[in-house]
DNA sequence: ACAATATTTGACCTATTGGTCAATCTAAGC
DNA sequence: GCTTAGATTGACCAATAGGTCAAATATTGT
């Protein structure tokens, strides 16, 4: 789909700016990462970055567009044909480790929403809502055949989105809250997790 | 605790200027905000921001402490004598109930910990952690005794935070993806996450 | 080795932005 | 009315930031 970069210097580089692009931006915002800061991180000049990509808005649709593949894929693997209960369980898991494994990008995506998603807008109107009309009709079947409890399936995936996401997001207040310096959350975070889906969603 | 404005004008103006600049700041993030918008929104010139507070930062401190205050009263008033499930989920509806009436005080709260936290951290290692520690004490003996399923306290609370907060910080992706065009979402929100905690909260 | 092509950057340009300041305008007491 | 203190702003300044460009350097294919 994406144009192969020719040569490895390509490949390498464009690579380094978007991998310090997503550092920048997961944690300033589109406004507050400035080009200095991207090519700083990413080891290049400043026109060297605009060899590569011709504007600074550019790395961030970029980013914005790679980020979203990403984050849609777990949601794409919720099997119709599945156990009900370990279905979403499982997805629920799955976007727990993305939150652990792929912060910032988690981050990037935050912060686009809280501005208004200029820039994804389409994607979550299209793509996005697609998927989730696909996926909470699969819900709302095993509702109906009494396998989970009678939870509207919308608002359950956004239950799930924001539970997970609040790890990467949130991060710096969960480590604050939580304390012992710096230590990994997420197991503790999943065994919740787990545990507290599966008591909503089992049926009386 | 603040000292009170002089004049009515300064009470009136400084006013439009925190209100102007918590509608732009929760929008647009610090950095991507300008005093030039602020001042629009205000309808003051430039020049007479800054007669009024000497900079951009103080602005938006201001509006940060200001936040937090508002921030922490539902979680205060968590009542250890009250009936357990009935006060966590009267707390679910308080949080909720601050994300439909001020979401611009979510969404600033939220770009400044995505942010890292650069000026708050100090109240959420201190004022949150404590009023956290608190409360999942209390949250500790209702599991204890039985009163509620045993999940963990401080998760149990972020989940709260981020199941809630997300129909303020992500309004745009959860209209989009429940369509009906600018619909308010929240009856069927609070219908959803009372049920949601009240299943898995009920001890078996 | 050498021409052609790809890569890199110092210097520079322009627009934006946070903030200053002297000058003007307004409102309040007397 | 007039003085004084408060309120307002046009013009300006220095710093920053996105982006350009021509010249220099490195790489590649033959």
């Amino acid at each position: 789909m994406k144009p192969q970069r020719k040569t490895r210097i390509q490949q390498k580089n464009s690579q380094a700016i978007l991998d310090a692009a997503l550092e920048v931006f997961s944690r300033h915002g589109y406004r507050g990462s400035t080009l200095d800061q991207i090519a700083n991180e990413a080891g290049l000049s400043k026109p060297n970055l605009i060899y590569y990509f011709p504007s600074k808005e550019v790395i961030h649709v970029t980013l914005l567009s790679d980020m979203l593949e990403t984050w849609l894929a777990p949601l794409h693997s919720l099997d119709p044909a599945g156990d009900p209960i370990e279905e979403i369980l499982g997805y629920v898991r799955q976007k727990l480790e993305m939150s652990r494994s792929r912060p910032r990008e988690s981050r990037l995506f935050a912060n686009e929403v809280l501005q208004g998603a200029p820039r994804i807008m389409e994607a979550i109107k299209g793509e996005l809502r697609d998927l989730v009309d696909e996926k909470t009709a699969v819900i709302q079947s095993w509702i109906d055949e009494g396998k989970i409890a009678p939870l509207d399936p919308k608002h359950l995936l956004f239950s799930i989105w924001a539970t997970t996401q609040h790890y990467a997001d949130f991060d710096v207040q969960v480590s604050a809250v939580l304390g012992s310096g710096g230590n990994d959350h997420f197991p503790e975070a999943e065994a919740f997790l787990v545990d507290f889906y599966r008591r909503a969603l089992t049926p009386a």
